[in-house]
Formats: structure tokens, C-alpha cells, sequence
DNA sequence: ACAAAAGTGTTGGTGTTACACCCATGG
DNA sequence: CCATGGGTGTAACACCAACACTTTTGT
């Protein structure tokens, strides 16, 4: 049997090819640190099928577009945001995942693929704020979603935990001064109260040294004043590929 | 501005959609453990464009065809295996990816869902021996790739290591029942000599609780008879979705 | 043929480091 | 009241050493 290539147009002509529609599909995740819970961006759907269902914000990919343009494009339809950070999660193709695949013209499909974006809560702003059709859901109070979204974003939650203990994506939304508490408050809302001890993350995390103190203290309501840091990206990119733990 | 859904077909006419085509490539890996060696299978095109380069076996997506049905049959057409670890790696389909693309006629897109697989050196047999075709390469001598594919080779390689790591691969691969020794030759060939010291690695492993002794001994050549050790499914699946560390 | 040597698997010990838990201090 | 810093016991790990069992070598 002769080998069928990726990119071969010699495709056996006994077996036709799937022809696919290409979108993208976002997890966007924030972190209101203010009320201590993670959210999610959704959108209710307003044509068929699941017309009136909640999904995730995705697209359809465009002419010279590339993926990762067409999620931030996705993005940028919904909210504002000046700091975020995203990387592709996976891709859904399997047939059957969109009722729209005619059975009777059964070459089409809906490839997704997924990507995950971690935003700042405080500074996304939802651009048509009258829009009922986008909202941020609890990530524990997530309605039943229109197609497998419901998988692909648990998908992303579980990068999302896995991925805050291993890379710096936290100072992509924490505001640019922080305080060492803040933080571990964002790491404790998504990994869960007893992830960690407070006083061993301070000292784990500040010596790994790329975290600088501003020597600015800062007073939130009673208590002592804390330090504000910063992120010091110079300092990080030594350690940029190499197997980090945070927690 | 009217928003596009993954999965709308009232897209936006003034935005032309691209169009794909969706192939799997994958990144097929193996271990040598006689000669401590990583291999990777390719494949030597004999069409444009890239014609006589190497690359990564790979194939278009039928109709009705899961993209994990896709990946299992390209891997199927080039070796026979009965026993691998196979999953979903990453996706590239940025414009410009494939020369094929034709300029004039801007939608058309080559999409490739990567796969990455692990197989048992010993048992894969390539199904065409006198095809000169296909061939194991070892890791650290891989030729220039066509495409992008030299990029895909390189994020499969990070995840083998970064798998193998948190995760029981390597007793998909080991023969069914192996020595300790065996498990650790293979770990120090993917994961470099150093990665950890063998005693620890022993008792690190065995106080998992997921391999049985068998009690029978062999001895290969001089020295002391090793134990011969099952990895025991039943006692590992309650720590399925723990995160595990194996070094 | 027998004993010594060498090679490999197995087991245990020790110092260092990281962590969980707790407490003292400073603003 | 809360941020900060330090202290202590436990567990894990790197490194090292001893031991068990076999094959190989020497006479």
C-alpha cells in the first residue's frame, strides 16, 4: 500500500480526505484576587446549534492568519487587556464533535484548537459591558457548555494548575508591584488553600532571585506594612529553560 | 463588529476564511537499551516538495477519521508494534509552513496535529525492511528535516523528557517483565547519566508500590542474578491522576 | 579442579537540603 | 493585626560503603 504523506497531493484515491473547518477556542482565565476565586470568560452562543447555550470564545481561522493570531483576535473581541499570557492547549478534531457535520456529505469537520489565556482580572475590561452574552463564570460554577467545550476547558484548568507550579505565568498577572502575600494569595486560589506553607513559598520564591524589592511598603488595612517586589525579567532568563518549581 | 464563533458559518464576508488541509505527523520514538540510544523514525520523501529530505512519518486525515485513528495508522503502515504510548503533542498550522501554500490563492492551509509515541525498539519491526525509506535515527544525529518538522522533532524530544519524568511510560516499553537495572539504563538514556543515583532510583521506585517482584532471578553475563519485576496495573491505577515523580 | 579476582545486583549508612509546622519580632 | 524572619523536627536526596551472588581468570 503506498504511504500517504502530510503533505503529499498523491493522496490514495480510495480513501478520500476529510475536509475541516479550523477555528480556534480560548480558555481565558482571570483571578479576582479581591474575592479569591478563578473565572472563566464565556459567551452565550445566539445562533444554532446550542443557540442560547454558554461556550467559550473561539473563531474561525482567517485567511493569512496565523493560530495564535486568531486567538489573540478572539481575545481582543471580548476584553481588554494590556498583560496576559497564552499558549496553545490541544486540539479537538474527532468527527462528530460539531452536530453540523452533515452525515451526508461526510468529509466535513471542526478541528479546534484550543488555547489557554491567563488575564489580569482588574485591568480586563469586557468590551460591550452591556453585553449579557459575555460574562466571567466561576470556574467551580461553570454551566454545561455547547459542544466538548466543557472538556477542553477542563482541559485548561488543569494546565493552569500545572503550569503555575513550574513557570512564572503569575507575574504575568499579577499588576506590576506585588507584595509577597499577594502572590501567595493567587497561588492559593488556584492550587487550593494547603498547597503550600506561607513562610517556606516567601523564602523558596525570593531565593530564587528574581524578585526585586522596591523597599516601597505599602499598608493594607491593619497589620504591618509589606514590601512591594517586582518581577525582574533580567534575572529570570537564565532560568528561563530550566525545570523550575515555584511551590 | 459582528463576533465569529468556531462553529458559525454566518462569518464575517468581509474576512475570508482560510482553508485547510489536516495531516498528523508523528514523533515516533524508541530506545535501543543494548546500545543506550534514543530513536527516532523517519521517512524520505519521494515527492516535492522537500523531495529526498527526511521527515517526520506523517499522513492526511480520512473521512470519518479520528486525528488519534490517523496517527495510530501512520504509525501502523511504517512498524508493527503491539504495545506504545501514543498522544497528542502540539499543532502547527501558522501561513507559510508548507511551500504548497500557493500564494495567489491565499486560503489554502497545510494544518499538522503532531503526535508523539513511544514503541518498544526490540518488537517494532519496520513493515518495509528493504525499504531504504525508513529508517531509526538516533536523537542526537538527526539530519535537516523538511517543513517544520525539525521543530516538531524537538518538542516531542522535551516532552519524552519531561513525560518520562511524572509519568509511567517507560513500562509501556520495557519488555513485560525487566530488571531494575533495565529501568534505570533507560531512564539514564533519555534522561542523561546523572539524573539521579541508582540506589535512590530503586528504592524511590519500589516504594511506589506499583511493581511486583517476581522472584525469579536472571543473570546477564557475570555479576549477581538480578530480580525480574512486573509493572503491576491494578496496584498503579489509584495513582493514575497523582502527580507522580519517577526521579 | 580449585581458589582468587572481578563484575554486577542489592542493601544500608551519613551528611546535606528541603520542607511542614511553629514561634518571635517589627511595624 | 499582619508581614517578616528564624528555629526545629522530619523526610528526601546525593554520595558513599558494604555485602551477596555470579562469572571469569590463574595456577
Amino acid at each position: 500500500m503506498k504511504v500517504n504523506s502530510t503533505i503529499d497531493h498523491s493522496n490514495n484515491k480510495s480513501e478520500k480526505l476529510a475536509d475541516f473547518k479550523v477555528g480556534v477556542d480560548n480558555v481565558i482565565f482571570s483571578v479576582d484576587t479581591e474575592y479569591n476565586r478563578v473565572l472563566v470568560l464565556l459567551r452565550k452562543r445566539d445562533v444554532e446549534p446550542f443557540n442560547n447555550h454558554w461556550s467559550l470564545p473561539g473563531t474561525l481561522v482567517r485567511q493569512g492568519e496565523s493560530l495564535t493570531d486568531a486567538a489573540y483576535r478572539t481575545l481582543a473581541e471580548k476584553i481588554q487587556v494590556d498583560n496576559l499570557y497564552l499558549e496553545q492547549l490541544y486540539s479537538f478534531g474527532n468527527p462528530g464533535r460539531d452536530p453540523r457535520e452533515n452525515p451526508n456529505s461526510f468529509g466535513v469537520r471542526y478541528l479546534s484548537v484550543s488555547y489557554f489565556a491567563l488575564v489580569r482580572y482588574k485591568e480586563a475590561k469586557i468590551i460591550a459591558k452591556s453585553d449579557k452574552n459575555i460574562s466571567w463564570y466561576k470556574v467551580n460554577e461553570i454551566p454545561s457548555l455547547a459542544f466538548d467545550h466543557d472538556e477542553i476547558l477542563n482541559y485548561g484548568w488543569n494546565r493552569l494548575k500545572n503550569k503555575l507550579q513550574y513557570s512564572p505565568i503569575a507575574f504575568d498577572v499579577l499588576p506590576p508591584e506585588f507584595t509577597l502575600n499577594e502572590v501567595y494569595q493567587l497561588y492559593c486560589t488556584i492550587l487550593g488553600e494547603h498547597f503550600s506553607d506561607y513562610s517556606n513559598f516567601r523564602s523558596r520564591l525570593l531565593k530564587l532571585g528574581f524578585l526585586l524589592d522596591t523597599k516601597v511598603k505599602v499598608s493594607r488595612g491593619a497589620g504591618r506594612p509589606a514590601s512591594l517586589y517586582k518581577f525582574d525579567s533580567k534575572a529570570f532568563a537564565p532560568l528561563k529553560d530550566k525545570p523550575l518549581l515555584f511551590i
